[in-house]
DNA sequence: CCGAATTCG
């Protein structure tokens, strides 16, 4: 449980990766921070959009890091912020069960919230040589290009998702009139340097200011570290035993109207589809996310839950428009299978140009934090779109769509159009 | 959460 192994490259390119700075750049920052990742970042982003590169002077920060003797998480934020260097995952109990291992992890997650302002605390700690999988962005503008009615294509799987780069905008809350969504497996399974990541992806929300975030593989845990530091943000999750996804939705530009949640009866591994429907623009949209049941072996059940999810997009009123985004497992193979897509419902990848350059959202050559020898890769994260029907033109399209990776992990992006 | 190998009923 160490995750320090080459530790300047890393973190410079880490550092490159979040602030969008070059990599000798990135390197003289956090040199200046004696390589102490927290306090270069809190330093860049307390003067990013104007001068990131003027000052240090406010390095420090108003962070925080594990007391190891608290109890709870409520004493802990009154108590405030200490140290936390190094990666000092403490301990390992957190490697028992997930239920047991809550206050450790919230110990190691506590976190003080910077001063007032509204504004949200970055606070990052990414010492973390692993870091989540894959991330999934959507953009929804408003312009109304594209197809009127008539031509339903049936789309059939075939190709996939491409690697691009993270464009990191040093101006986090850039409205450019449409709405970003991100698509998270978060591989909360995986214990391991837990804390370092999540602060590593309450960071990326910090700095990307997406609209929507759809997460699979969330844990109690990081569930409460999210909900406390995505204030802006409502959060609905699709459960609250072992690991299930979870939606956050900006409040300043999503209303939430309702949730539910739709079981998979016959799932083994606790999977279901948590559907979430807000207000957005004046418009009804429809959000939904799922973690498909894992493994080629589990081809068929994944198919039933494709199929259940499917016909949960084709019953969503026609008054609003639909996005699906999750992580299916899906081989294409499965999709066609199953005779496609239906009627009007999209993969973004494939509206969007099946750019091969964002290929794959997982891939063993790519991402080592598994550790396979072997290498594969498919298109597992996926989303699907489906317009609303008693529209014409349809208000909300898929403007585009890229896979960020940084380090050893993937993360993706699409657009929309409205 | 792959692929290939291994274990077990």
């Amino acid at each position: 449980m160490e995750c320090q192994p080459n530790k300047e490259n890393e973190l410079g390119r880490l550092f490159a990766d979040v602030t969008s700075l070059s990599q000798p750049e990135a390197i003289k920052w956090l040199q200046k921070h004696s390589w102490n990742l927290q306090k270069a970042l809190d330093s860049y982003f307390e003067f990013a959009g104007g001068s990131a590169k003027a000052s240090k002077q406010k390095a420090d920060v108003d962070i925080v890091t594990e007391t190891s003797s608290s109890k709870h998480i409520e004493e802990m934020n009154q108590e405030g912020m200490q140290d936390n260097s190094g990666c000092g995952v403490e301990e390992t109990e957190i490697m028992i069960t997930i239920r047991q291992s809550d206050e450790e992890f919230a110990e190691d997650l506590t976190v003080q919230e910077p001063k007032s302002e509204g504004a949200t605390p970055i606070v990052i700690d990414l010492v973390s040589d692993d870091e989540p999988s894959e991330i999934e962005e959507i953009t929804i503008l408003d312009d109304a290009v594209e197809h009127d009615e008539g031509q339903l294509e049936v789309i059939t799987e075939n190709s996939h998702f491409g690697l691009a780069t993270v464009s990191a905008s040093n101006e986090p809350d850039v409205d450019d009139g449409g709405i970003t969504m991100l698509s998270w497996n978060i591989d909360g399974l995986d214990l391991e340097c837990l804390p370092q990541r999540s602060r590593a992806i309450c960071n990326t929300i910090a700095l990307h200011r997406p609209d929507v975030v759809c997460f699979q593989e969330v844990i109690d845990p990081f569930r409460d570290y999210l909900a406390k530091h995505t204030k802006g943000y409502h959060l609905v999750t699709g459960g609250d035993e072992g690991y299930y996804t979870a939606i956050l939705l900006k409040k300043s530009r999503l209303d939430l109207l309702s949730h539910e949640i739709i079981p998979y009866p016959t799932t083994r591994m606790m999977r279901n589809l948590l559907i979430v429907k807000t207000r957005v623009f004046g418009l009804d949209l429809c959000l939904m996310t799922s973690h498909l049941e894992s493994t080629r072996a589990c081809a068929k059940e994944r198919q039933k839950q494709l199929k259940c999810l499917l016909e949960k997009i084709h019953l969503a009123p026609q008054s609003s428009a639909v996005i699906f985004a999750g992580d299916t497992n899906l081989r294409d193979k499965e999709v066609s299978e199953i005779g496609g897509l239906p009627w009007r419902m999209r993969d973004m990848w494939v509206t969007l140009g099946s750019s091969s350059e964002t290929q794959y959202t997982w891939d063993t050559s790519v991402n080592d934090n598994l550790g396979f020898s072997t290498k594969s890769h498919f298109r597992f994260d996926r989303i699907y779109f489906r317009a609303a029907l008693d529209l014409s033109p349809p208000k909300l399209l898929p403007r585009s769509l890229r896979l960020m990776s940084f380090e050893s992990s993937l993360v993706l992006m699409v657009e929309s159009l409205l």
